[in-house]
DNA sequence: TGCATGTGACATTCAACCGTGTCACGATTT
DNA sequence: AAATCGTGACACGGTTGAATGTCACATGCA
């Protein structure tokens, strides 16, 4: 049974077009809805975006669409993981590069990330409209803030080793940290970017220094 | 201007039926139609749910949806307000009946909110499907979260008169408290409440007494 | 009892969108 | 040059849901 290519497009992988093999041509073109899925998704929204709307965005025909995603969810998706993914390696470069100041470094890391939302439509991508899709969604998301709890609870670490708090309560105090970062994001965005990013930088950092340096003090109790 | 009444339903306003008058029926009707929209809303999601889905579950007719709500984005944010009325209402009395020991009154407040948000449907709706609906909606719950903020300010300042700060950055950090707070939540709900309400208080007024701390020993500067 | 009004069940109209299909034209290979 | 493949424009059927309308029956009022 040689039913390699009976269903769909056949074989011809290396065949070029316009200078570009196949796989090229694909990875533009799903590029080209990523890009366009930033400027829909981010600024008209998920729900008031349709699939052409997408396709008429991005240049394409819907069946290109369809050759890279399977529906409007899994477009979504795609694009919070790569934003995800992009702010999450800068961070982590931003903080490995900064000097080994504990101040120094959670600033680094907070300015990388308030400077990726500056772009109000990563903003609402990543904090609105990824909310309340599906279940699925709702999973993507957690995985990803759950990431960014991970490192804020590594970072908190790093800063005052000292304080090991029981994991339950280092849990929920990262993401309660994650969720003041967010939220102040989605002030900041719903206000119209009233603040300067540096002031922004500097009310998250305050509740980190905060924290770490309530645990400094009160080692290893609850309340 | 009495026009009260111009358009649609002619006079009879105090005509009964099954032993109500017009005002009383359509205020139990409005109720129905809010229970249901929590129910709905709340489990299958705002977005997956139909004014048909709504009225079905209300044990309605489409036609008194429209006698109360104009679309299902009013009955969205009718919710969503009434539910957060309720909210604040609850916690302002549980601060005030609280022992005028600060943490005391945190305590209160936190209870009260994580209290309201063990009904998943309350949560969902108050923390996922609010967001990225429409401008009017993130108005609406920005005006809202803002109110709580503005809480989280006072109750703050009532704990720790002497640490004055600038408003710009009391409203930053004050948005960023409420950030944890809402958070946590998520974090709890999308995790299955695996953590139990004590816990999850417990992480919540780490954060509050963290900054508490903080601006009472460093009391005017920024970082 | 008769009549107006309230109500419930259901039909209807209209628009949007998804997913697929068709077809002609441009690019590439042989 | 001819055959094949990639592409773009657009049409089509099917589904869903919003919003309104119809009609028979129940209830209250004169």
């Amino acid at each position: 049974m040689s039913d390699d290519r009976i269903t769909a497009p056949p074989p011809n992988r290396r065949r070029t077009y316009r200078g570009e093999c196949l796989v090229a041509r694909r990875a533009e073109r799903r590029s080209k809805l990523l890009d366009a899925a930033l400027e829909c998704f981010g600024t008209a929204g998920y729900h008031a975006t349709s699939v052409r709307g997408i396709c008429q965005a991005a240049g394409l025909t819907e069946r290109y669409f369809y050759e890279s995603f399977e529906h409007s969810e899994a477009l979504l998706e795609a694009l919070y993981l790569k934003l995800s993914d992009d702010l999450e390696t800068r961070i982590l470069s931003a903080v490995e590069g900064a000097s080994p100041d504990p101040v120094a470094m959670s600033h680094a890391a907070l300015d990388v990330y308030y400077r990726h939302c500056e772009d109000e439509r990563v903003a609402r991508v990543t904090h609105f409209e990824i909310l309340g899709v599906s279940p699925a969604i709702d999973h993507c998301y957690r995985t990803c803030t759950g990431r960014f709890a991970q490192l804020i609870a590594r970072v908190m670490h790093a800063i005052a080793p000292a304080a090991q708090r029981p994991p339950q309560q280092m849990e929920l105090v990262s993401a309660g940290m994650v969720g003041a970062v967010v939220q102040i994001t989605m002030h900041w965005v719903l206000s119209g970017y009233r603040a300067s990013r540096s002031e922004v930088v500097e009310s998250a950092q305050l509740l980190f220094s905060a924290v770490v340096g309530h645990w400094q003090r009160s080692p290893n109790t609850g309340t």
